[in-house]
DNA sequence: ACTATTATTAGTAATCATTACTATTAAGGA
DNA sequence: TCCTTAATAGTAATGATTACTAATAATAGT
């Protein structure tokens, strides 16, 4: 795996992001130190962050969403908005399951959030 | 929301089934009692039926797998085979999180499969 | 039970996020 | 600096999912 100034880049910008950016933001924020970088190099290099760890991935409806790993924490997903909020990470999780062997977890709570529950009133 | 049998139907195919099916698969299954029955409605079905709370959806970076709701579980998803194994959810969050209603949350661990752990031997 | 209303469906076309392809470029070791 | 080849830019293709529309069927009212 070769060292890239994409790579370096799109890592950069995910890293110090706490907005959940899809693979087309994140390409629109590169593309202002690095015009000529190409969509496709985004999902690629996206893709290779994700299998070496530096960056998680968040499946969503549309489109995937691409998230730091700064400090352990969770997400709580709105019904309504959609809107991903950071949940700081104070369960810790320590499991045994089967002779599978485990690597990492997610938790993803969903419901409404604060807003959205003052405009349903 | 008007009763149907189309959606009668995909509500018992999901419901009876432990396979984590994505809906090419249910459209398989359900052509076998109704032969005319339409990838779309089952697409359309799919969704109410989440929106309903009568079924859950678990996103997969191919496609989206559809799940019984009959005893709360959480999944452990092998990264190698992306195999989906259910897991009982003897944890029991109880969770607080500013002020948004949590309405339900999953949890998937990752990691590596029993049967892919021995390949890797 | 019949009819009218209208939500739902079957069948098909369109969408669009993501991946695949290929000639060109550039990383990095010798 | 040169050579090898992995990575990129630009573009085309893919495929899961959604949108569309005429026809059908669920259900409320009579």
């Amino acid at each position: 795996m070769r060292k890239t100034k994409q790579r370096d880049l799109i890592q950069n910008i995910v890293s110090n992001s706490y907005d959940h950016l899809n693979a087309e933001e994140i390409y629109e924020l590169a593309k202002k130190s690095m015009p000529n970088i190409s969509l496709g190099t985004v999902y690629r290099d996206l893709n290779q962050l994700v299998d070496m760890k530096k960056i998680k991935k968040i499946k969503m409806p549309d489109s995937d969403r691409f998230d730091n790993i700064n400090e352990a924490h969770n997400h709580f997903i709105c019904d309504r908005c959609h809107k991903i909020i950071d949940v700081k990470d104070d369960i810790n999780l320590n499991y045994k399951i089967g002779n599978h062997k485990i690597v990492d977890y997610e938790i993803n709570f969903k419901g409404i959030c604060e807003d959205c529950l003052k405009k349903e009133e």
